[in-house]
DNA sequence: ATTATCTATAGATCTATAGATAATGC
DNA sequence: ATTATCTATAGATCTATAGATAATGC
């Protein structure tokens, strides 16, 4: 591979070392936030000593920013990915929310940590909104939607994302308010469609199609 | 008042102080979360003694519940004093959510908590969210709404109010991102009954009644 | 006399660094 | 010989408590 050009066994080890250290802080700042947890907790976790931290990161601080980055781009990635081969913005609207509440379901960790951020602006600049913002304006552009306020119509869809993206994770609980968490991810995709104007039948036909294999 | 009935100055002194250290640190735990404040910022603020703090709460998780606590019943409060004289459902919905995004930009910090708690399982299973649930159901039931989905929309309205508010709060640097911001608390209480099925007209509408004394 | 608040501090973390050891490069 | 990792620790913070002081009750 063109990026392991002229690495040594120093370089990788190196960056595996890094690697462990950003995958352990990913599952523990998801699940208890940066604030509270220690590098000592960090390390332990990735089962490097203490020292080995300031190897690679210079503060708390910086390892948070890292694992939000990375986060983000691996995120954007994906839904680029996605909606590479499809010309139908509502198709990729539907995929990329299908997608994302899919794989918070399959990695709570991951779902955690992206409600966790997804107010922020670092998120609101990356990841899932400004997608859903350049496919709304297409879809609008293309006559597939109709919505008088398109910037709220963008904001509106990312809440509501992340709304199911809660109820999923809380699911066991939120039973008892009886909430219906089955099939989150085509039922979200199919409301963010009829709310931008796609008649309920297609919304609901565009929810269901076969996934690329992701 | 009643609840003064038999109150004695050191009764009234120390409610005092209680509310003091409650106000200081809902300011900075909404600002930073209650990891990153220490009990020593909390009493520096309300200009408390520190071992003063152990006189009304037993640690820093302690508090940090009766912040929340407090917040959602004054929250839950207003809202229902809102609704307490309105029939109309969608109406209901209209003002709670301007109410919300009204509040929130008049106090920000106040906008920030609820944005940190909006989607934990206390903040949805009281504020906003479950009173969203029973205006929701009651509009269909009157034929004011219309969607095939009721638990997603309740998560859609919930959700994107919470996106509302975070847009409101970053306000300034999302406008590099073409966000328009203006008018958020009339807008999203438009949008959120147009996605319920109100025709565009009468959204409107009723997202711009005149304001209860609130 | 009673109760709330304040002062002072012990003990427990936690961060950041310096120096030692182990792994790799040449 | 060089670089990454590990060990050990100093210094800073933070929580929780004990005992002293100030305010209020009777």
């Amino acid at each position: 591979m063109a990026d392991s050009e002229g690495e040594t066994r120093h370089d990788r080890r190196k960056r595996r070392t890094r690697g462990r250290l950003l995958q352990a802080g990913f599952i523990l700042v998801a699940n208890r936030g940066i604030d509270a947890v220690s590098i000592q907790e960090i390390t332990d976790a990735a089962d490097v000593a203490f020292g080995t931290f300031y190897n690679h990161f210079p503060s708390k601080e910086a390892i948070y920013d890292a694992i939000v980055d990375e986060f983000l781009e691996d995120f954007g990635n994906a839904l680029d990915e996605i909606g590479a081969d499809i010309s139908d913005p509502p198709e990729v609207v539907a995929l990329s929310i299908r997608h994302t509440l899919r794989r918070s379901e399959q990695d709570p960790d991951w779902g955690r940590l992206l409600l966790r951020e997804g107010f922020s602006l670092a998120s609101m600049a990356r990841g899932l909104g400004p997608r859903l913002k350049r496919d709304i304006e297409q879809g609008l552009a293309a006559g597939r939607f109709a919505t008088a306020d398109p910037s709220l119509a963008v904001l509106s869809a990312g809440g509501t994302v992340l709304a199911a993206i809660a109820a999923q994770l809380h699911a066991p609980r939120l039973a008892k308010l009886d909430m219906e968490t089955d099939h989150l991810p085509e039922r979200t995709a199919s409301a963010v469609l009829r709310a931008l104007g796609v008649p309920k039948a297609e919304a609901d036909n565009l929810a269901q199609l076969p996934l690329p294999n992701m």
